[in-house]
RNA sequence: GCCGGAGUGGCGGAAUUGGCAUACGCGAUCGACUCAAAAUCGAUUGCCCUUGCGGGCUUGUGGGUUCGAGUCCCACCUCCGGCACCA
């Protein structure tokens, strides 16, 4: 090279290795039994969240999958052969709103969509076996999401009945729970409305107590989502206590956390929606006023029905219960502060302990009675110290009075539960799952309704056989939905014979949320062109769980707890022998732009490809992963791409120079000294800097800023190794190849390139490098000297040397000795290799 | 309100077990190269006082433990995320 200049050109290196590796398949791998699987490395299963395809890929992308790609690379040059597939959550709205608008078909926008996703991983360097890559829109997918469906409604796990469910006006149908952010749309952002459905559930509260429970069963997730997760299921202990109306003769059963407090509640409250409410107050006076109520409750929208300082409502209905401890005859209301959707939409209310009835005791003059000592002067409103949420001796209950309310609780529901009025219970706060969708972009399903089997006037639901599935998403002309599916449309389609008697029978026009679709495709992977059964139960058992699965927090709670509720279901129909998906968890932060989250309408987003084209896919990758530790956020700035660029650039032009002036050849591993010495030490303390930070948590910004030491060293020390004997240059080679050798699972093109040029053969088959432990130890270290815990002296010491020889050596120290003048040293402490304290006085 | 997480230079961030605070990168200043610029290479860069030598201060705030605290304990402030009339 001498004087002409050497120049980065990425766009060259990269090409080449993903032709590469595109020819050789290099990051396919086989399944047991069949041909190249090889059953002598230990398995890891290392695994993205899939993207949904819709227009380009973001830079949120970028940095999901350069992460986990750099997992895959560490985990394959440590020995593990490395399943790291890829797929596309390819059905769901957007594809379909966008149709709506443009009338272009959903699948040519997805597979445009898909297309470009491709092409953008290919260009990032990503190490995916391309043979097993799926989409769910297809029928050979989507064939088996409808089999799971199947498997789940023979069980029991799937049901369909009529229920007051979210809506949302905007996008036309009902939305799951978790769906709902803030009373709205989580993606028009639109207000929902209830409105009672029939719809199709998954049964996912059955397995409420085991998604908790399993927790255990995981290696590393990240804490807070456990706890999202936790607080979502949210499970409260307490007792079901059975309230009496005389007249009407009916039960109310109710659910408390307190039934320690029965003796103080003086009310009781109906949720708008309870079944039993207007069989309550037919042909009596309050009638005319409770159906107001219920109708005005009705058309506010969750936001407003929600709203934190809401004052409560209500309107008595002449009726009242009977408190089953003590006989007494308490008034019945409808309030709306009261949830259907929560325990069994009635409540006992005991003002003189819980805000809320309080607030209600204020505001229609009911009396509000203490019946446990004591008063949090943070929460009590009245004199009397009122309402008391906390704990204390039982007051105004009869018998137990005077225990403390702890050991009450317990007698009190023994007491009910001899009675036969009460038993302990558990509520959760997780509901059922709401799965069907009135869209079209989504997985039919496979269920036809069949007058001539049905009873009572009422179809029945006859599941279609297996051998007719896939249940394919009929053409149709218009996308938009009417306030039923889009399917409904395609009467030809709708029509057909009921696989159970051969009658006349319709179709379901639902489609099934897009939620399902991904809550299994990792288990698809594993055996993806299986065209008799969802997958091969070997492959399964050889590959799963998940050893690493990467992706966005925001699905801490959907797409994390629906895919565990799958896996324990597919387990416990025995098709599947794990009960967690995913045994380690990384959640990667959101890159923002100016500080604020990127957004088309801020117009601060960032294009990958652009900065992939100007700086190379080498650099868009391990400037995500330098920005900052990987699960936290980052700010992206073009100054900070650049800088990263000028890094790889920087190693690029060290190999050229390394390239032209050394042989290869091994490192000297004897005796060496001078800057050889030095850097060979540095190359060794990089290895093992970088292997640590990667091992704890991915902390990619210092596993990179270690190789930049190791280049900055390098470049340093460069002439003087030159110059000098031929060691000098051998180990300015290793330094260099290590430097690339590290950078590689972040920069895999230049890392491959330059392994290749100065050691030969290819990088990915290369263990990943250890560092000798001899080396890592300096021939001196710094002591640090102290005076009164503050630093006055650094001295080079042995580092073998005892405390004494160290004492003595910081004694010996003219700066220190300023300090110890006309001082008594009363106090010497000595830390071996690190540090000497003289605390004087 | 409840439950998490975080506060370190001009900026992103580092600091492994309680032991050199500010690694690495950005930005800035200066120098070399150049007619010049860019690129590159090298140097400097926490704050304050000081011509210099040198000294003092510094990890959101206040206290504590310790020979020694960014790190541990207590109280508080601020920001971010999640949940929120859940009986």
């Amino acid at each position: 090279m001498s004087e002409e200049r050497v120049i980065y050109e990425p766009k060259a290196i990269e090409a080449k290795w993903q032709q590469v590796w595109a020819d050789e398949r290099t990051w396919e791998v086989a399944n047991p039994g069949q041909p190249g699987f090889d059953d002598s490395k230990p398995k890891s299963y290392v695994l993205e969240m899939l993207p949904y395809p819709s227009g380009e890929p973001h830079v949120g992308h970028l940095k999901c999958y350069a992460v986990g790609d750099a997992i895959a690379h560490f985990r394959r040059r440590h020995g593990f052969e490395v399943i790291h597939p890829m797929g596309y959550d390819s059905f769901g709205l957007p594809a379909e709103n966008n149709a709506i608008k443009t009338g272009e078909p959903p699948q040519v926008a997805t597979e445009r969509s898909i297309a470009s996703f491709q092409r953008q991983f290919r260009e990032w360097g990503i190490s995916i076996d391309w043979s097993r890559e799926l989409a769910t829109h297809t029928p050979e997918y989507y064939r088996w999401t409808q089999w799971i469906f199947l498997q789940l409604f023979e069980k029991g796990l799937a049901y369909r009945t009529e229920a007051p469910v979210q809506w949302c006006p905007k996008d036309a149908t009902v939305l799951a729970n978790e769906q709902v952010v803030d009373g709205r749309c989580e993606r028009c952002g639109t207000e929902v409305v209830q409105r009672k459905l029939w719809q199709w559930f998954f049964r996912i509260t059955e397995y409420a107590d085991r998604l908790l429970a399993d927790f255990d069963r995981l290696e590393s997730w990240p804490e807070h989502v456990i706890t999202m997760q936790r607080n979502w299921i949210g499970r409260s202990e307490g007792a079901e206590v059975v309230f009496r109306c005389e007249e009407p003769e009916l039960d109310f059963p109710v659910f408390t956390t307190r039934p320690d407090t029965l003796f103080g509640a003086t009310f009781f409250a109906l949720a708008p929606e309870h079944p039993e409410l207007m069989r309550l107050v037919e042909g009596t006076p309050a009638e005319e006023e409770v159906r107001e109520y219920v109708n005005r409750v009705g058309r506010e929208s969750a936001e407003e029905r929600g709203a934190e300082d809401r004052e409560k409502t209500g309107v008595p209905l002449g009726r009242s219960v009977v408190n089953p401890v003590n006989g007494e005859q308490i008034p019945m209301f409808v309030a709306d502060y009261v949830l259907m959707e929560y325990g069994t939409g009635a409540l006992m209310a005991v003002p003189g302990h819980d805000s809320r009835d309080y607030a209600f005791a204020q505001k229609f003059g009911l009396p509000v009675k203490r019946v446990i000592e004591g008063s949090d002067p943070e929460v009590a409103i009245d004199d009397e110290g009122l309402p008391y949420p906390g704990d204390g001796p039982m007051t105004g209950s009869g018998r137990f009075d005077g225990k403390g309310n702890r050991e009450a609780y317990t007698e009190i529901v023994d007491w009910l539960a001899s009675e036969g009025r009460g038993e302990t219970a558990v509520n959760f706060r997780l509901r059922d799952w709401l799965v069907s969708r009135q869209r079209y972009w989504g997985a039919p399903i496979p269920v036809v309704y069949c007058d001539a089997c049905g009873e009572d006037g009422t179809a029945a639901i006859v599941p279609v056989p297996d051998d007719q599935l896939p249940v394919e998403l009929p053409e149709v002309e218009d996308y938009a939905p009417q306030g039923k599916s889009p399917l409904a449309a395609a009467e030809d389609w709708v029509a057909t014979e009921c696989p159970r008697c051969g009658g006349p029978a319709r179709r379901e026009t639902d489609t099934m949320d897009t939620f399902v679709d991904s809550s299994w495709y990792f288990i698809r992977y594993l055996d993806p062109r299986n065209g008799e059964a969802a997958w091969d139960r070997a492959a399964a058992e050889h590959w799963l769980p998940v050893d690493q699965y990467i992706g966005g927090v925001e699905h801490a709670i959907l797409h994390l707890m629906y895919a565990r509720f799958f896996t324990k279901a597919l387990a416990d129909l025995g098709s599947l022998g794990v009960q967690e998906p995913f045994a380690n968890l990384f959640t990667q932060g959101m890159i923002t732009r100016d500080g604020a989250k990127m957004s088309k309408s801020r117009g601060n987003t960032v294009n990958p490809g652009e900065y992939v084209e100007r700086y190379g896919a080498d650099t868009a990758r391990t400037y995500v992963c330098f920005m900052g530790p990987p699960e936290r956020g980052g700010d992206w700035t073009d100054e900070g791409v650049e800088g990263v660029n000028r890094f790889l650039a920087r190693l690029w032009r060290l190999c050229a120079e390394v390239e032209e002036k050394t042989v290869a050849g091994e490192v000297p591993d004897g005796e060496l000294d001078g800057p050889a010495r030095e850097l060979r030490a540095k190359a060794h303390w990089a290895i093992d800097k970088a292997t640590r930070d990667f091992q704890r948590g991915f902390q990619f910004n210092t596993v990179i800023s270690a190789v930049m030491e190791l280049v900055n060293d390098s470049y340093r020390l460069k002439d003087d190794l030159l110059a000098g004997r031929a060691e000098g240059g051998a180990v300015l080679r290793f330094a260099t190849a290590t430097a690339a050798s590290l950078v590689f699972p972040f920069a895999p093109h230049l890392g491959a390139e330059i392994w290749e040029r100065l050691q030969g053969g290819r990088v990915w088959e290369q263990s990943w490098p250890e560092a000798d432990p001899a080396l890592l130890v300096g021939d001196t270290v710094t002591l640090i000297v102290q005076v009164n815990g503050k630093l006055r002296d650094r001295i080079e010491a042995d580092p073998e040397a005892s405390k004494e020889d160290l004492l003595a050596l910081a004694r010996a120290s003219e700066k220190v000795a300023n300090y110890l003048d006309g001082k008594e040293v009363v106090k010497e402490i000595v830390v071996p290799g690190k540090l000497v304290n003289l605390v004087v006085r």
